[in-house]
DNA sequence: TGTAACGTGCTA
DNA sequence: TAGCACGTTACA
């Protein structure tokens, strides 16, 4: 608005700066570029330099950092085809040319399996499954990529026997050879800030300071009225991102505008808290719970 | 207490 | 509808 640097500069600048957030978050952890100020969030504050001039335009930025996500996306298919199934939902298979680029290996495990979690629909699974593996309620260890889907909408606590009829809905969620989820569908509450596990749920296992931890949150959530401030996912490309483009108004207007750089504002925070019931699939195919 | 950043209303 | 400004929240 400021129009400080003139229209077309700033599409140049977002152009380079989206080449620099490439090979800055999806494929290295290139410690030397980060010889700018930091925060004491490791968040670095840096002016749109050289460094950026080779540059591509955010959008193939995004879609290339998002092949990471899709490799992981591409495992846990095999795992949500079963969800699939009783869905309708058609699989998509993973170019394999994705599977080529992404250089993924360096995602730590936990970062791996966040990103099996990781919903573009701006659902909170991962910090879903992340109160899940505190209350030791994650899926057995042999399979640790065995995710169910989950949906999250306006506070609401589901019932799987009211509204799917059986738990053979979610096969995933069946317990039959031991590898399956062992809890009741009903056992969780969904809230735009994430899935929750309601109070009986944690009867089942898990130590109790988690099982208090998690009810802390799940208390938390409940009483904020969905209102609560919603958190970066932490694993989309803006939020991996650590740099701050110092050009862009947000960061021009830091003091006031209060807002993070726009390069490194998280995908899921752009988006308006769903209202619905309806989750993104590793497949890309929408998938709703109810109704 | 300071900083970072989300939510939201207002404005162009 | 996007961007800005401000209030507010979260966290170290």
């Amino acid at each position: 608005m400021s129009g400080s640097g003139g229209p077309s500069e700033g599409t140049q600048n977002a152009t380079e700066e989206s080449r620099d957030m490439q090979s800055d978050s999806c494929c290295r952890e290139d410690s030397t570029l980060v010889t700018e100020r930091r925060n004491r969030s490791g968040i670095i504050s840096e002016p749109l330099s050289k460094s950026l001039k080779r540059s591509r335009a955010i959008s193939q930025y995004i879609a290339t950092c998002s092949a990471a996500a899709a490799v992981a996306n591409a495992n846990a298919n095999r795992l949500v085809q079963s969800s699939i199934v009783s869905t309708g939902a058609k699989p998509q298979t993973v170019p394999a040319q994705h599977r080529s680029q992404t250089g993924h290996s360096k995602l730590d495990r936990g970062a791996l399996v966040s990103g099996l979690l990781d919903s573009p629909s701006g659902l909170h699974l991962a910090q879903a499954a992340e109160l899940l593996r505190r209350a030791g309620m994650l899926l057995p260890m042999g399979d640790p990529t065995g995710l169910g889907v989950s949906g999250v909408g306006d506070l609401e606590t589901v019932s799987a026997s009211d509204s799917l009829g059986s738990v053979t809905d979610f096969p995933l969620l069946s317990n039959g050879g031991g590898s399956g989820f062992p809890f009741h569908p009903g056992l969780f509450i969904m809230t735009p800030a994430g899935v929750f596990l309601a109070d009986g749920a944690l009867s089942h296992g898990g130590g109790l300071t988690e099982q208090q931890q998690a009810q802390s949150e799940l208390s938390s959530a409940i009483n904020g009225n969905g209102k609560k401030k919603r958190k970066r996912c932490g694993l989309c490309p803006p939020c991996r991102r650590r740099i701050n483009c110092e050009q862009c108004s947000s960061c021009r207007n830091r003091k006031t505008g209060h807002q993070i750089c726009k390069f490194r504002k998280c995908e899921e925070l752009k988006k308006k808290p769903s209202g619905g019931l309806e989750v993104m699939l590793p497949t890309g195919a929408p998938f709703r719970w109810f109704q």
